[in-house]
Parts: structure tokens; C-alpha cells; sequence
RNA sequence: GGCGCAUUCGUCUAGUGGUUAGGACGUAAGAUUCUCAAUCUUGAAACACGGGUUCAAUUCCCGUAUGCGCUACCA
């Protein structure tokens, strides 16, 4: 039988980074096994979905390139199905019509009220105790024809259990005195979560289901509802969850734009290395390797390597250096530096355009040159904001200077403010302008001026690109020639900042 | 409260009934006589706790603690 997994977002909010390395794993394991990857968008909260969350969420698949395979089910558009399942339950004794008034809850502190109440109980509530469960069915058709509002609910056996062996966690067994008549149908007509899951997976036909670990325990209602529908169970795995620092749950409301997907792309995040990053937060191939394409994580993906504990995402608020994991930090360093030139290319060329410092000859007279910079600077980025950024001086003489860097490198040794121009005149009359010709002239220079190699050096980093780190001073004066290497060495702009 | 799940360096993790408990990120120190957040070298850093079982437990069992999840006519 192929294998058919699926991704299944609601659209209330932006793609999280949980959610998101979700779908990779589906999707992952779709391909490792030759299956297909389905896409299901899960809107029925219709109070809390949105459009806009919807596209995020295609752009952020777009963008980790995880491809779906077959049309998105909108689960709200299945609402009828899910509806004339529940009846069909209805009808076969397998549910009830509980005509017990709907009780008032604001959302804001449902779930102090639910333990409240469940203390209350001391987890001695009889489950099966409410008073509609063995209700004629010519009363309750009676009552349903007079017009009373109900929910349906589903009736649970009275003995006995489930199980399941997931995938990721184990034998789970949980006996039916634990499980509640869950509510399918709300007595506004509109099916509840667990009902319209089942249902759809059903009718996709979904042989696998990868979600995250909050629905392990959910696992248990919906095999009694596959159970009652008379439907084939799913395979499960449930993945850990990711948590905040401090091992608390990782939430927009508290942690902000971290966990959002659109966060990464928008920092210059390389999609590969996020990608990379996240199928590692949770799963390994039990190798000393951090590096994976998409094809080897492919090959290398097994459920059996996923984690039974949680992760932390780690990263430190307030602190711009380590505003989010260090790992994914420096993995996307590595791809940078690392990754096929030509793959990294398309990728700059973006950043450069949305900074307005692209020019249609980097592709064309300028190549050469262009090719050559980038590859000199990827070196030492983090992200691909660097290019247009830390970056900025190769290509436009519109950029900043770095207030420390002209502090430390330049107003320490006034002499400069008449050195460097000199030196600029040293280059005048240099036809060959190539690295090694620079070296004999800047060195001559030290030598007549009696200072060290580091004062010019660095002073001219400085002036020519306006930052205290950088490649070495030699390739940056052959890169950036010598008409602009004489007119940032003369330039007294910095001097007078 | 009940039920469930988890617990190896700060973080992501490898691993085993007998190991100097391995790697990566981060961090510290040194090197690079032009910088550095790059590169290289070196270092510090972990088996939650308490009982068992065993010649031997980080590894198996039980308990405790801690964290998380579920316990809705939310998803």
C-alpha cells in the first residue's frame, strides 16, 4: 500500500517552527518511503483562520521547499461529510444526542477551569454517568423534533481499552473509563476537531499520521471514533515538542516573532540550512554529522531516529548576537560559506535587490568581478542580510561607518587623517593594480612612515568599508580597485563623524 | 486532582551491563606579526535524585523530583 501522510496546520497565526518541522518530517518520510505528501489546512475554528495565515503557511512550505502532492483539502469545506458521519453514528446506536444545555465559557481561562473542575472530581467521575447516554431513541427523536438543541456525542463502550503502538512512543494503552463521551457535533450543527480529523484522514486516506506529541493522548478518542466509523486505524507517530528556554512552552504570545517561520526568511536565513537545522532538532541518524542535504535527510529519515524528548530552541532575548539558536546561527554560516557558488548566487542577488543594490552587470561586464567579491566576503557572513549590509561598501559608495571601528582603527592614530591620503598618491602611478603590487607599495609605505603594517591596515579597513572586520586589506583594495581605493583612502567624511 | 509522556555537558545529540561517556553549537585560552564574528590548536563542561537487581549500572526495575501534554459543545 503506498504511504500517504499528511501536514495539517490551522491557519490562526503565522507557520510555527513546531508545525513546520512537522511537515518536514511528513514530508521526509513520504519521500523515503515513495508515498505521497498531503496538505490539509485545518479551518473549522472559523473565529480564529484567516487567509493571510493560510498564505503564510504556502510560503513557508514554498520556501523550506516542501512540496505538496494532490489538491489542499480545506477541512471546512468537508463540514457536511463530517456531519452526515456523525448522524450515521446516530442511527447505528453508536452516539447520542445529549440535550443538556450548553454551558457558558469565555476562552480566557478555560484551562484553569477544566483542572479546577477535574480536581473537584478527584478523577473519580464516572464517564458514562450523563443522563441523555441511554435515552430511547423515540424520546430523543421526539425531543430533537420538538426542536431542543443538542450535541451528539459519542458513545463510548463501557468495557474495555484502546491501543496503539506509535511509531516514536511506544505501546499506549488507555482504558475506556478514562475516555469521555466526547462531543462530535457542537448543538450549532458544527463538528468538533477530533471528529473532522478522523473523517478526513479517512477519506484522504491517510496511512500515517506524524503530529506533535499534544495529540498523544487525543490518539485514544479518535481510534474509538475510527472504531465506531468501522474505518481501517492509521499508523501513528507523534513527535516531541519544541520548547522555549527554560523548557516552558514555546508561544507567540510570549516569545514573540521566534517561533515564526516568516522570522528566518526574513533574516537572511538560506532556507537549506533552516531546513537542515530543524530536521535535527529532534531526530538524528545516530552519526557524528550536522551537515544534510534535502536528499540525504531523505535517505537517512527514519521514525526510529526521532526523539522521545522534548528540544529547546535555544536562544538568548535581548541579545543581538544570539537572538535566536546558536546552531541555526552558525548553520546558516556554513551554508554561506559552504554551499555551491552557484546556488548562492540567486540567493544575493535577492538580498541586493530588495536593498536597491543590485545592477544588471553584476550578471554581464562585471561578472568576473562580481563572483569574485562574493565569494571574498561570504566568508565571514551570517546571514544573507550581511551581503547588502556589513557587505554594503562593495557595492555602493553609499554606507555607514561603524562608530567603534573608526574610533579604534582610525581617530586612535591621527596620523592617518594625512597618511592614508599619501598613500592613495602612492597608487597613483600603479598600472598593475593586483595584490601583490599593492603589497610592495603599502609595505614600503610602513616602512618610510616607521609604523606597523597593522596601523595602515586597519585604518583603511576602516575608510574602505566603513567595518572593523573584514577580508584581508590587500584582497579588498584588488577587489575594490584602484579609482575607489584612492577616492575612500583621500575621503574625510569618516574623519569628521 | 486524574491519566499520559519525558529526563546524558548551557543547548542539539551519540552511546554502552564493565567506555579516558563521543560529536556539534556556544563558551574559555592560544595561534594567525592587518582585523575578525572567518580559520587552526587546546581546554572547561553531562549520565536529575533515592532505592533495588547484579561481581559490576549512566545503561534493567521501582519510587521521588522536575518539566511538558491531555483532561472544552478549542484546534
Amino acid at each position: 500500500m503506498t504511504v500517504r501522510v499528511r501536514f495539517a496546520p490551522s491557519p490562526t497565526g503565522y507557520l510555527h517552527i513546531g508545525a513546520t518541522r512537522s511537515g518536514l518530517y511528513n514530508y521526509l518520510f513520504a519521500k523515503k518511503m515513495g508515498g505521497k505528501f498531503l496538505l490539509r489546512i485545518e479551518d473549522t475554528d472559523l473565529a480564529r483562520s484567516t487567509d493571510e495565515s493560510t498564505r503564510s503557511i504556502l510560503e513557508g512550505l514554498e520556501w523550506l521547499g516542501l512540496e505538496y502532492d494532490e489538491e489542499i483539502v480545506f477541512q471546512s469545506n468537508n463540514a457536511e461529510k463530517h456531519r452526515a458521519a456523525t448522524h450515521r453514528l446516530l442511527e447505528n446506536d453508536k452516539a447520542y444526542r445529549d440535550f443538556t444545555p450548553k454551558e457558558q465559557t469565555s476562552d480566557k481561562n478555560i484551562k484553569q477551569t477544566i483542572a479546577e473542575r477535574a480536581r473537584q472530581n478527584q478523577g473519580e467521575k464516572n464517564m458514562r454517568d450523563n443522563p441523555y447516554r441511554d435515552l430511547s431513541k423515540a424520546e430523543s427523536d421526539a425531543r430533537a423534533e420538538a426542536g431542543e438543541p443538542f450535541a451528539i456525542r459519542l458513545k463510548v463502550p463501557e468495557i474495555g481499552r484502546t491501543s496503539f503502538e506509535d511509531s516514536v512512543y511506544g505501546l499506549q494503552e488507555r482504558d475506556y473509563k478514562e475516555i469521555e463521551d466526547l462531543v462530535l457535533l457542537r448543538s450549532d450543527g458544527h463538528p468538533l476537531y477530533n471528529l473532522a480529523v478522523v473523517c478526513d484522514d479517512i477519506e484522504m486516506r491517510i496511512t500515517n499520521v506524524i503530529r506533535g506529541q499534544d495529540h498523544l493522548t487525543n490518539t485514544h478518542k479518535q481510534i474509538l471514533i475510527y472504531e465506531a466509523l468501522g474505518a481501517e486505524v492509521p499508523k501513528f507517530a507523534h513527535l516531541p515538542l519544541i520548547l522555549a528556554p527554560g523548557g516552558k512552552k514555546l508561544s507567540k504570545r510570549i516569545h514573540g516573532e521566534i517561533v515564526s517561520m516568516t522570522t528566518y526568511r526574513d533574516a537572511g536565513f538560506v532556507a537549506a540550512a533552516f531546513r537542515n537545522f530543524l530536521a535535527l532538532l529532534g531526530w538524528s541518524a545516530g552519526e557524528e554529522r550536522e551537515i544534510y542535504s534535502l536528499d540525504e535527510l531523505i535517505e537517512k529519515f527514519s521514525l526510529e531516529g526521532v526523539h522521545r524528548n522534548p528540544a529547546i530552541f535555544n536562544y538568548q532575548e535581548n541579545n543581538p548576537r544570539h537572538w535566536t539558536d546558536d546552531k541555526a546561527l552558525w548553520m546558516n554560516a556554513e551554508y554561506i560559506r559552504t554551499m555551491p557558488f552557484e546556488e548562492l548566487l540567486p540567493l544575493v542577488k535577492a538580498e541586493l535587490k530588495s536593498a536597491k543594490l543590485w545592477r544588471d552587470e553584476y550578471e554581464d561586464d562585471d561578472k568576473t568581478w562580481f563572483e569574485t567579491t562574493i565569494d571574498l566576503i561570504r566568508q565571514r557572513f551570517f546571514t544573507l542580510k550581511d551581503f547588502s549590509r556589513q557587505g554594503r561598501a562593495y557595492f555602493s559608495e553609499d554606507f555607514d561607518f561603524d562608530t567603534a571601528a573608526i574610533e579604534k582603527n582610525l581617530k586612535k592614530f591621527p596620523d592617518l587623517q594625512t597618511w592614508l591620503p599619501e598613500l592613495a598618491e602612492r597608487f597613483e602611478p600603479m598600472e598593475d593594480f593586483s595584490h601583490d603590487r599593492i603589497e610592495e607599495v603599502v609595505k614600503q609605505f610602513t616602512e618610510e612612515k616607521n609604523t606597523k603594517l597593522g596601523v595602515i591596515m586597519n585604518g583603511a579597513r576602516a575608510l574602505l568599508t566603513g567595518v572593523a572586520v573584514g577580508p584581508s586589506m590587500l584582497a579588498v583594495f584588488e577587489t575594490l580597485g584602484k579609482e575607489k581605493s584612492m577616492l575612500r583612502l583621500k575621503s574625510q567624511i569618516a574623519w569628521n563623524q
